[in-house]
DNA sequence: TTGATAAATAGGAATGATTACTAAAAAGGA
DNA sequence: TCCTTTTTAGTAATCATTCCTATTTATCAA
């Protein structure tokens, strides 16, 4: 999880990319980063590092390091893609309050097998769970709202 | 997954909803589609009977049924929303060349407990399993370009 | 070390899905 | 039928993301 300017360089050089201050400094900043930034979260934390970088720059990064496998892009809406550089099997837990996402690496998650049903030419070649539902504080001012359903449910899809 | 003009006259009063024409229609044209359209698909799908349906009619009702419970929004990217009406438990399978998505209704899937390693606050309410891969015609297609990789692979996340 | 070449950067403009605003029309209840 | 509220349709606005392009930079070979 903790790279060193020498790793990062030679990660980018392993897929060919150019190592530029730039592009080190946002892929940095997203590994160190467990929140799933948008684009322009990170470009926020770049920004006071490198004054002249520009938003456009960081959209372009980003579409490069997903190109090269170095990042994914995390959907919970239409909102604003968000970005991960966790490559190792997990998958995510969504808050429908506040939109945070945490990381989950349940083993047990990556097992699951082909479904049934599916055209027998169809190649899975990767899955991942995201699980819905409310942190703690965002049950909290839920409840003050409607006062209803705090009891433990069988979880639904 | 048919229903009557009454049964959806129903539904819509049952959830405090007006039934209009338009709305009907909307809410039909996703009824009986699998192919989990974009507001646009359902616009150009509802436009030839009422010629004087807005886009933004499209949006309006998709949130409004939205909000309901009678509709959810599916995935697969940040580029358009797409929807779907199918409320029984199930899952997707969407292929990364076409952008298809096919519905997966495996029992197997609808069994998964909550995640170890989440805060114990937190309270799961849905999840949903997303499968990626390839259909059999983009596997052809990926194929003639890159000859490579048609043995089977287990699935990674 | 230098020069050549291809990629990266920054800036501004463009795109495109979605939302906001608003007046007119329609639905549902009294 | 009348009233109230929602819905509709049209236009304009928003906002994330992409496109275009000139300049700069990283990398590689000589």
């Amino acid at each position: 999880m903790n790279f060193s300017l020498d790793d990062i360089q030679q990660k980018f050089r392993g897929c060919g990319l150019k190592s530029t201050p730039q592009r080190t400094a946002i892929y940095q900043a997203l590994v160190h980063s467990t929140a799933h930034p948008t684009a322009e979260d990170l470009f926020a934390q770049v920004l006071p590092t490198y004054p002249m970088l520009s938003l456009n720059t960081v959209y372009y990064t980003l579409g490069v390091l997903r190109t090269a496998g170095l990042v994914q892009e995390v959907n919970i809406g239409h909102d604003r893609a968000r970005f991960d550089a966790n490559l190792s099997p997990h998958h995510h837990v969504i808050c429908l309050g506040c939109q945070t996402i945490l990381d989950v690496m349940d083993p047990k998650l990556n097992r699951l097998t082909s479904p049934s049903g599916l055209p027998k030419d169809f190649e899975i070649t990767q899955y991942q769970v995201a699980f819905r539902g409310y942190c703690g504080p965002c049950r909290q001012s839920k409840a003050s709202n409607t006062a209803s359903s705090s009891g433990k449910r069988p979880i639904s899809q």
